[in-house]
DNA sequence: GAGGCTATCTATAACCT
DNA sequence: TAGGTTATAGATAGCCT
């Protein structure tokens, strides 16, 4: 609607697109007036410029428009409402996902060490019974040497070294939200 | 723009406000689209019918506009905004610090069991030398009932016992937001 | 840059199916 | 009631000041 036809796309020119936007602008907020005059309709219009000024339309109170579509959109079901928040909402996911695989993995590696513990205290009570000897202190010596074995493999495992897992991440900062 | 000029005024005719509000309806989001596509603005719109509906549009998120919007009017910070979220980002700061609480102790166990491990292969080297016996092996007995001992105490310190930690709350719908 | 002009393009009121 | 058509009112791109 104008002199020429133009595609939709972003005015590269500067002074082109600073005029279009103040014309449009007012036109589009005059198309809301329309609107919600003509069919009683309740309207809320923000407008950024990209020098972040403001304009906005409303009919009504803007906030009280606003409260109302956020309680609106809040009823219908709250996984639309997850993606609009989505680039914020997906990093902590993420960090809890990261908590919650490294809770597993030092319970797994906690339940081996326990295991470890518990062989090790059979071990100790046979070596403290009387009897032990010869024969019988051979066998426990064989105990204890697998014993050892078996952490070693865990060990080479990564699941029992002392760096066992990827830092977290643990930086505050990164949950701060907006 | 029709077949006739038409006074911006509620449309008295139940049909014709509900056809004119769907075809202008259409109309005005077309136009915000084409305006923040040509002049790069950020733009929410929303618009409710008479009878409850929602109609919207935004270029970008819209809720992250309504906020820049508040904050640009408000100027109040951006605690308001915190606040606006809180309810549910308190419980998700609280759910993440609670799995960190609980890393850290898994990982003091860990270290604890660790050293028990580590004390024990020690003992186990002392009780497979040739030498071992006589004074000898009874200072390894005594080792050994030490080490149980400790053992014993930590475990009544709930460090050590087989549920140490009060249960994650790893359900994953108790993180999604709004 | 802001405001005005006008040829031209768009949106849409009234009508039709 | 919804969707399509068309004459016409309205919006605006390119210019000019």
């Amino acid at each position: 609607m104008g002199r020429g036809k133009i595609e939709i796309k972003r005015i590269e020119n500067n002074t082109n697109r600073q005029v279009t936007f103040c014309k449009r602008r007012n036109g589009l907020l005059k198309k809301a007036y329309e609107l919600s005059v003509l069919c009683e309709a309740e309207i809320a219009l923000i407008v950024f410029s990209t020098r972040g000024r403001v304009y906005e339309y409303s009919n009504n109170n803007i906030k009280a428009t606003i409260d109302r579509y956020k309680k609106a959109t809040a009823e219908t079901s709250n996984a639309c409402t997850t993606q609009e928040l989505n680039a914020q909402h997906e990093m902590i996911l993420a960090e809890t996902e990261n908590l919650q695989k490294r809770e597993i993995l030092l319970e797994q590696e906690n339940a081996f060490l326990r295991s470890k513990i518990a062989e090790n205290e059979r071990l100790q009570e046979l070596s403290m019974m009387p009897a032990a000897g010869g024969q019988e202190y051979s066998a426990i010596q064989q105990y204890l040497a697998r014993n050892m074995l078996q952490l070693n493999m865990m060990e080479g495992q990564g699941v029992s070294s002392y760096d066992p897992l990827p830092p977290p991440h643990h930086d505050k900062k990164s949950l701060e939200l907006q």
